[in-house]
DNA sequence: TAAAAAACTTGAACTACTTCAAGAAATACA
DNA sequence: TGTATTTCTTGAAGTAGTTCAAGTTTTTTA
């Protein structure tokens, strides 16, 4: 009776888990069953505990982490040892280092668990693998970097033209939720001014 | 004999336009020579004067560039009104508005040629028409731009990083040869600072 | 539920850069 | 080749942010 409950949980969580994936591909191409199939064969979940790291600086990244529950950050160390956040990923993001992990060269970046999560998990072979048997999923993967490349020249837009306040005031505006997710010491390195200097501007005194 | 001249000359550029392409594109896919064809036959190449613009904020952008020849800038006009360049483009590079491609909305940059420039230019339906024919292609743009968001996630990293004088030591380490290429004002502004401490910078008084 | 750890706040002193304004040099064009 | 335009330079004054250090609050963990 333990046991069936059991595994009753985790085959219904099994399913869950890659739903989100399938979900979300399902939005840019579509799959035949058995296309599903291959893909479930090879996905699988891992829990990753809050402050736990998925890439430290130095290693090569050989992986492409897709964030089912929780949320990821990528940061640095700067040269006065402070960690500085360069990008969030929250549920059906894609997290990895693309620049590492094309051209096989150690990573800047660390890339770490700020909630307990749930990740699938694609290391390059695999990939590779199911690119070539699923060629579609090319087209998944163009239109998911492609836009989160746009995403990304936006951010640029932003960090050149804007002040901090406005910074803050625009994320705050766009992701209310979010800003109350993560540690605002984060979320103040993400937008490119201290800590203190986030307080002060939530208390108003700037 | 003026005429076959004139003639000869057109076809020699004709393929070495397309060349350009085809050298990039066999870094990362292997074509059928039926495949060239379509796609050479699909491809069209234009001259763009110094300049000239191909993209301006409010536009919805709808065709990706790729330079074969001269070099091109996105920028945005600051609330000040002064130009920032974020993204430089030469030989080799697609350059385009991701996010107003994807999303059929508004551009919020500006694309300019800041040398008389060839380029392909390719409409959204072509393009769309090509990746249904040639389902290959998908891999190239999917690498193509996995790897430019890489290199954007470094430039994100310089930015928060390192002064103004490190950021232009190291562009000018990284790329000696481009840094004569562009006005000092353009660069300066890509590396987020002004024109004027620029000229400081260079002359050694900071 | 107490103790430890992590996250946030505050003000004062500082600094890396910007802005402005005006002139000089280089480049493009007619 | 000369004139107009664009680009670069310089110094002085200003400011948006940082840094530091210490205290407070919140969250986590045993």
């Amino acid at each position: 009776m333990p046991f069936l409950a059991e595994k009753a949980t985790f085959v219904k969580q099994y399913f869950y888990m890659n739903a989100v994936l399938l979900n979300h591909i399902a939005k840019y191409i579509t799959l035949e069953a058995s296309e599903i199939d291959l893909l479930e064969s090879a996905l699988s979940t891992q829990k990753i505990k809050k402050k736990e790291h998925v890439l430290q600086e130095g290693q090569i990244c050989n992986t492409m982490y897709f964030v089912i529950k929780g949320c990821f950050r990528q940061y640095i160390i700067n040269t006065k040892g402070n960690e500085q956040t360069l990008q969030f990923a929250i549920e059906s993001w894609w997290i990895t280092d693309y620049l590492s992990y094309h051209n096989h060269v150690p990573s800047h970046f660390y890339i770490q668990a700020i909630e307990n999560s749930d990740i699938i998990a694609i290391e390059k072979p695999v990939l590779e693998s199911l690119l070539i048997e699923i060629p579609k999923l090319e087209r998944y993967f163009r239109i998911v970097s492609q836009r989160t490349f746009g995403a990304a020249q936006m951010r640029i837009k932003f960090l050149f033209t804007m002040s901090a306040e406005e910074r803050f005031c625009l994320f705050n505006n766009l992701n209310p939720e979010f800003v109350q997710r993560v540690p605002q010491y984060m979320l103040a390195s993400y937008l490119d001014f201290s800590a203190e200097f986030m307080s002060k501007i939530r208390a108003g005194k700037v």
